[in-house]
DNA sequence: TAATTTTTATACCAAATGGTAAAAAACTTA
DNA sequence: TAAGTTTTTTACCATTTGGTATAAAAATTA
């Protein structure tokens, strides 16, 4: 029992495209029917395999739903900490920021709605990943902001109603591109649709912010 | 079978008041489990009354559903219908749609989060009623901004994203309450984060608008 | 007061669900 | 190829859930 080190076997291989190909089945129902609404046969079938296979894989349904919830939110945490960027006028990094954010919207619409349906269910599971990750950063955002309206690059806005704006307006595009598609008249929402939604929202936050163009 | 008028009796007082307190209980369990995860039995609960009573009151659980997002949707299309206020100037008519629209948020949280976990879920239920009665006066919302645009009242934005965005951030403060309360350290969010949230968002609005302040 | 209607409680049930137990099948490695 | 390990399948089960059937109780009306 030493060296039992994670060869790249055929099973091995198999195991992380199966336990992937589950993770995005359970992602799409959990998304759709919410976790109650999610059967561990449904999202057995969803991934073409036995739910006592599932089972195999993923002992029980809450670690299945907290596993899909903590992919989203590693990726979220890797690709929105970048507001450090230094040396960028204000405007650049709200621009990028803007982007990156709908860009998650557009890639991950699924785990995007997961990650809503939890929230709005008062985030049972992720309240203290929410306090140990999310604020801290939120807080160094928030400083960031100040010291910009400080040295007079930006109007004196809310820093913190600011963020929650952009993630509002930025999320919607994943969560409630339902109601779009209706109000829009499209069956879908494509690449078309994300980009003059990206412009429209950047140049929402950038105009509100008042941005010096010289920085 | 001919004089069945209703008239208010002490039983029919008591079956309105039972019947709203049945429908504040299901939507404050709607908004927290959802609807697979909310039983018959939990709500009945809930209201203070037995499973079977409540079938009486609700003959099924769908139908009980259909009810609070009814209740919902028409205090909103009640609401959000007075883009229309000829007259005004369009930072006028702004500013009270958005103050609107946050008193929503504000006053029914729960109602906000049961429509918003249907509309992430695909709308099932209530796709038809988006189409037939929210996009026609999203359409005409949208011609109204449009031609605020050609008088030069307001500079060229986006319409139909301009209200997505306004949705959006308006929205968020019922829906991802907790993730706020957590990210500024509130145990609840009170009137005066609401009122600075109805400035903050207000003002961004109004900004990126360019809403020009002589009509 | 008697008849009728409305409301509440008791008993029950079929289907669905999350999960266990156990063994067969497939794969890996010595 | 044989032993050991991982993966998949079959069989099963206790609990929960939405809902029915039925009748008792309470209120209203004739």
């Amino acid at each position: 029992m030493v060296e039992k080190k994670t060869k790249r076997t055929k099973q091995s291989i198999n195991r992380e495209e199966l336990e992937s190909r589950i993770l995005r089945s359970a992602e799409v129902l959990f998304a759709e029917k919410g976790y109650s609404g999610s059967s561990m046969e449904a999202i057995a079938a969803a991934a073409s395999i036995s739910k006592q296979n599932l089972i195999y894989y993923f002992a029980n349904k809450e670690l299945l739903y907290k596993r899909v919830l903590k992919e989203m939110l590693d990726i979220w945490i890797e690709k929105l900490s970048f507001l450090e960027t230094q040396g960028d006028t204000p405007e650049a990094v709200i621009r990028r920021y803007v982007r990156e954010k709908m860009a998650l919207s557009r890639l991950y619409p699924n785990g995007s709605k997961v990650f809503a349906h939890e929230i709005i269910s008062g985030a049972p599971v992720l309240k203290e990943y929410l306090m140990s990750h999310l604020k801290p950063q939120f807080d160094r955002d928030v400083v960031l902001v100040k010291s910009w309206i400080n040295k007079g690059l930006v109007d004196d806005i809310d820093p913190e109603h600011l963020f929650f704006t952009i993630w509002a307006a930025t999320q919607t595009y994943a969560d409630f591109s339902v109601q779009m598609e209706v109000l829009l008249g499209k069956k879908r929402l494509g690449d078309a649709d994300f980009e003059r939604a990206e412009l429209a929202v950047t140049d929402f936050v950038v105009r509100a912010l008042g941005a010096k163009k010289n920085n």
